[in-house]
DNA sequence: TCACATATGTTAGAACTTCTAACAATGGCA
DNA sequence: TGCCATTGTTAGAAGTTCTAACATATGTGA
């Protein structure tokens, strides 16, 4: 966990200290918080400050811009990310339809319990998309599902074909939870059973 | 063609007069280009007044505020979107594979042709996405799909399976969709035929 | 232990936003 | 022709990001 204290309300500040404490980590999870709340882009300085309790000139002791407040979320995004897609095969048999499937499915259950993260990952990183803090991450995120989709043909390494099914698969279930956090689904009066959805779909993509 | 003019640079305004001509259609377009320029969420309303050539008060004649500027360009993607839809499966025998592979691609084409107003149609609908302009078009764009899905199995109305095969299609298509202009693929160093992908993955949801 | 350099806060303010109010020109219609 | 609704303008309020100049803790070496 590196969220250690998620639930706070106020974040921690040795009340009527001058100093803060650590104001880094309260602003971070103070956009956090935001982002989730207003949306990435109506995320403002002025009110993680507010949340944080400090000037709005506080922040640029520790972030280049406002810009830079959001990446830092997103890198702790994409590490949340990728430890709840470890943790969701782990336990289950290499490559079993089992495991791919529980990698979908934690997938699409991340988009839809913090959309404003999972939108800073897929789209702000756009901006900052050529760092190799995002690679890199974006890699071991993706190498979990390349590792169980390698082994479900009894491969060791990664193939064209795992390379091409694996990226269908991602293709699948990133469209689902933007359809799913951008309401189109209920727009337009589809009932998705998440389950069958995310079954049907990978057992086609796999045979 | 609703947007005629869209090659123009300076939007038509009768030299020296008072009065504009039709500002609202030239807001309109400057919108739509700036979005594509910059993004939805960096685009401003000044930067559109100065491209018009107006008071950055002009607007507020013809639209409530920023976001209404937004809904506009996003009303006029989606007619656009449609007429791209229907388009693709012109002349096509209704349900073949090849008219379904038609829309995948003509889908995934306008994304990365216009992905300004491709995000505001997916993303910003949130904010007024219970509209009935934005359903009613999001309907009439899905419907093609679904008609095509439909003929595919000899069906006339639009059973079950029909409703199944036609989500997982728009959601394979969708992810594709933002994963290329996220720059996600390039990030991963994945390349991906177009044509191969969609082919593949429409063969595999239909069968 | 003190003294001061560095880190990290603050306030003030510049330059930019969006949007409103009050004023002005235009053009269509009675 | 003259009036007035429409659609521009300028001025300015309130809010934004970010910088500069100032202030206060903190911790390290003398």
């Amino acid at each position: 966990m590196q969220q250690a204290d998620r639930k706070q309300k106020k974040v921690s500040a040795r009340r009527g200290a001058y100093h803060h404490g650590d104001l880094r980590a309260s602003l971070v999870e103070a956009t956090r918080q935001l982002v989730e709340e207003k949306g990435p882009d109506r995320f403002s300085v002025s009110d993680a400050c507010r949340l944080a309790g400090v000037s709005t000139a506080a922040p640029y002791r520790h972030f280049s811009d406002r810009e830079e407040m959001l990446f830092a979320v997103t890198m702790d995004g994409m590490d949340r990310f990728y430890e709840v897609m470890r943790d969701a095969v782990e336990g289950l048999p290499r490559g079993s339809a089992e495991a791919i499937f529980a990698l979908g499915r934690a997938y699409v259950d991340f988009a839809a319990a913090e959309p404003g993260v999972f939108r800073l990952i897929f789209g702000l990183a756009q901006r900052q998309g050529k760092s190799d803090d995002v690679r890199e991450r974006g890699m071991r995120v993706y190498g979990v599902l390349l590792d169980q989709v390698a082994g479900h043909y009894g491969y060791d390494d990664i193939n064209q074909d795992v390379q091409a099914r694996a990226f269908s698969l991602w293709t699948f279930v990133h469209g689902l939870s933007f359809l799913l956090i951008d309401e189109k689904t209920s727009q337009m009066e589809i009932d998705v059973n998440l389950d069958e959805v995310i079954g049907t779909a990978s057992r086609r993509m796999l045979a």
